[in-house]
DNA sequence: CCCTACGTTGGACAAGGTCTAAGTCAAGGC
DNA sequence: GCCTTGACTTAGACCTTGTCCAACGTAGGG
């Protein structure tokens, strides 16, 4: 949080109060909110925060690489702070809820050359699907 | 195709024109459209299929497990008839093309019961990302 | 403390997808 | 073959997610 606000003033971030709570909103292990829940977070600390501002803010902190967008299905678009640390996913079918996973072995090196089709393959996204013990009950 | 339709009669589907275009339209390797496409190509043939029913038949055909939606990121979501052959999807990140293709292992098993978090874990996609040989020209 | 370029705002807009009420037709029974 | 009926289709309104824009506001260098 801190550290990456410091992180952005350093590639010349201009630091504002929305921008600040779009950040702290995201902080923590395990967040997968959607711009929308963002845009609710943010704007119980600062009311008068846009949704362009959030989408904006979601936008720049993906191109910087401080934030992955996760789309699990057809709905709307998911953002995971956690996105310094190389993981996969592993959602529930039923509500939705995702949880931060790291398997064994490395799926890129699985793709043989042979099924790359001249690709330049540069990154992998593992997402397992199943009912979280909640929804089991 | 034939095969197909005769599943889904076996099922109590009425075989409808409209059907029966859609899933014309869907028969092949290394086709993934989006429900858009696939309501322009259908319309080629039956010009007044509407779109609430493209969307109508993708649907039915997604929850009989005869086709697979396939969601890239946050735009249209793409269909893919091979649904019967389980295997995973190379992606252009410029042209979005996707491509077919099988990793080698198993990535359900390279998930240990520590990382399960008591979920029941059914399904797995892997989506490998990369440039095609075309954009990188 | 001022200036200005960068950031924010609200509202219009666009794409993708869902829903509904009314009309149509596949297919089983006669 | 023809009827009947409930499943299917249709057009279009509507919703959700996300983008764009012109006018306004402000962080931070000087």
């Amino acid at each position: 949080m801190s550290d990456l606000l410091k992180r952005l003033r350093e590639r010349g971030w201009r630091l504002t109060a929305q921008r600040r709570v779009v950040a702290e909103v995201l902080s923590g292990d395990h967040i997968h909110l959607t711009a929308d829940e963002v845009h609710a977070r943010a704007t119980e600390r600062l009311p008068e925060i846009s949704r362009a501002t959030v989408y904006n803010t979601l936008g720049e902190l993906v191109s910087l690489g401080e934030l992955l967008e996760v789309s699990t299905d057809h709905r709307a678009t998911r953002y995971d702070p956690n996105a310094r640390r190389p993981h996969h996913h592993l959602l529930c079918d039923r509500c939705g809820t995702i949880r931060d996973v790291h398997p064994t072995g490395d799926a890129l090196s699985a793709l043989p050359e042979s099924e790359r089709f001249g690709y330049t393959v540069s990154d992998v996204a593992l997402t397992y699907r199943g009912i979280c013990p909640n929804c089991a009950a």
